[in-house]
DNA sequence: TACTAATCGAGACGGTACGTCTGGTCTTGTC
DNA sequence: GACAAGACCAGACGTACCGTCTCGATTAGTA
């Protein structure tokens, strides 16, 4: 029997002992070798699962290492919003910047964002399920603060995300330099008086 | 006689021609169909030029497309340093912001850098050859702007590039979205706050 | 259920349309053009029939044509015994004149023997399938006819195999000249004289 | 000054030792390593000698080859005419035989003739240099043994060359069998009473 | 207990790019 | 001029990978 809802299908259910081997296989080899010089025929010998069933529950090489990835990634980055805003948003920078560097996860991203650059689908499907979600915890943090008067009423929170964010980008895929939460702190102590209310001298002066 | 200097090498010299044909060919293919879906063939015949002598010469479709690229952006930025150290930055900022989004720059840059995740030597080369001498110049203009009182003390020069030049990058390869001179003065203005010196007051506290 | 005996191997089965496209395109394009200037794309293209599938199943382009040759030629020859040896040897060879000299063959066949020459297994190929059978079928002949009293008692049959179908070999090799029935009579008109057996009065002188 | 008879020309005259060095780079290549795998280049960088200079003294690759081996073999074979004709053919066949059977020939000649099947040029070049001489003698051997009565009047002299020398090409090209002068022998054993006048009592049953 | 329908493995297939190699030509500077 | 050196064009080679396909063998649910 079924769970109802489900519309029983007939025929032989999917093999998720085969998803699962896809997936790993996929994970490993991209972690060991890069996105070139990792084939489907790798991915499926070393899962040990024919290439027709790959291309069955996934259009291209690009999706597999897309699902492997965000099996990888699953584990949801919790930002606490216990503090002032400074001090959240730099746990959520911290978080992301450690994330980043993680062995097994900074391999297949960068492959992915590379790989994402001559496919489209992947592009798209990268930003919605990774990218956006992490943007979005940050907007929602700055906009919080601005509107509470804790950052600079002028301040433009997707520029702002864009700035930070970006650098982690650049060290991951133009400069190649670590990332970690020492070059988090750098950067949030490097921003934070533009991200500080104008005291009110200077703003008097300023609307003057 | 041949310049004193140069050795002499025996046999035929190098054909400047099929040089120069095969790099208008690759940047045109290029521009046109991106990185995938270029195939060395194509330049070959495109440029009306042996495959041997592509190889002769490139290691690679990869190192081509770079000195395609080399060629295509020789043209030197100037960055006048007449005004003060802000509008100068800004000035940078939005000459770089415009040639990234060159439509005969943008395609090539794109496609290079995500070859170069999993090409360690085109990195190195496109580091060495093109970012380098952009970040040079942004470096020495906001060293001497601390130096001279007119960027706050405590800056690090290095991260704000990274920031402002990551911003960059990060439409360029995740985003997408259109770089121009207005969004180079939407970074200028949002993190100019932490550029500035720091209020007499507040710095005379400090100092103390 | 699959014949017993036959292992029933996984996987898709070869195609018999693409081995037959491909035997069928090269003996075409050999008959045209000669090894030289056959090139394995051409049989490919010609057969519609990726390369991969080609190398998969031969290991060069001589291999194929071996093949290609095979089926081309599988037609037995027969031999009828019905008359005396002297007959029958001369229904053989002039046999084998005509069929060397038919067009869909004496190319293929010089081709291959050529390549023979610096090709090993291919020269056992070509013995072992071809030149075997046809000096099997000689040999039995002249064996059985020496036995008999036909020919003579001291007549070494492989030497007259090799001087009889050498004679063919130097033509088609050779010289050049045309190999057709009128000089299969010839050859047999000349050696005849020391085929037969040695005259009454000879023998008796010599057996006493 | 030159020659005088010799039209003085101009510039600097060719390099015997070029040609030479070609040449004997060309025979010893093809010695070890056969026809195929013998480059051009090979030849030009084992002789110290440059491949143009190889190209503007002959056409091709085969050319160079077919001047290496004449001059190989440019030894000439002396065929005595001492004894009578059965003797003097015996010693021609054995001679030849022994030749096409030394190391240093075999390989390049039967190299040229499998070059040769698809090289008209080369096939008549061959011919006419080397087989044709050889030929000749053996031809003018047998016709005049026939006029004096020595051999068999209804002999054709030429297809008794076909089936003697036949038989040694294909050994050569064929069957790979060694030739040596016990083949000889055996050859001019099994045709020999087809060559020897008939006994006048048979003849004259015959002609009855 | 069959029957049906979709899965799975294995692996052959067409297509296409790769990077290498060779043949034969052309272009230097030197002798 | 001939020569060594070596770059050049043309084009075949054999390999690799992609994504599709065709098999026989499984493995559920349905009859």
């Amino acid at each position: 029997m079924t769970t109802p809802g489900e519309p029983a299908t007939p025929g032989r259910p999917r093999s998720e002992r085969a998803r699962q081997a896809v997936l790993t296989a996929a994970r490993e080899l991209l972690t060991d070798k890069g996105l070139p010089g990792l084939t489907v025929d790798d991915i499926a010998r070393s899962a040990g699962v024919s290439k027709n069933t790959i291309y069955r529950w996934w259009p291209n090489k690009a999706a597999v290492l897309m699902d492997a990835f965000a099996e990888a990634t699953s584990l949801k980055l919790e930002f606490p919003a216990d503090g002032n805003a400074l001090t959240n948003l730099r746990t959520q920078v911290r978080q992301v910047a450690t994330l980043m560097n993680a062995p097994r996860a900074r391999r297949p991203f960068v492959a992915l964002v590379a790989a994402s650059q001559h496919d489209p689908e992947l592009a798209t499907a990268l930003r919605e399920r990774f990218i956006a979600t992490r943007r979005a915890g940050a907007h929602a943090l700055i906009s919080k603060a601005i509107e509470a008067g804790e950052f600079r009423q002028r301040l433009d929170a997707d520029i702002i995300i864009d700035m930070i964010y970006g650098a982690l980008y650049y060290r991951l895929l133009v400069s190649g330099a670590p990332i970690n939460a020492d070059y988090a702190d750098q950067l949030l102590d490097n921003i934070e008086p533009a991200l500080r209310p104008e005291p009110e001298a200077t703003r008097k002066i300023e609307t003057a």
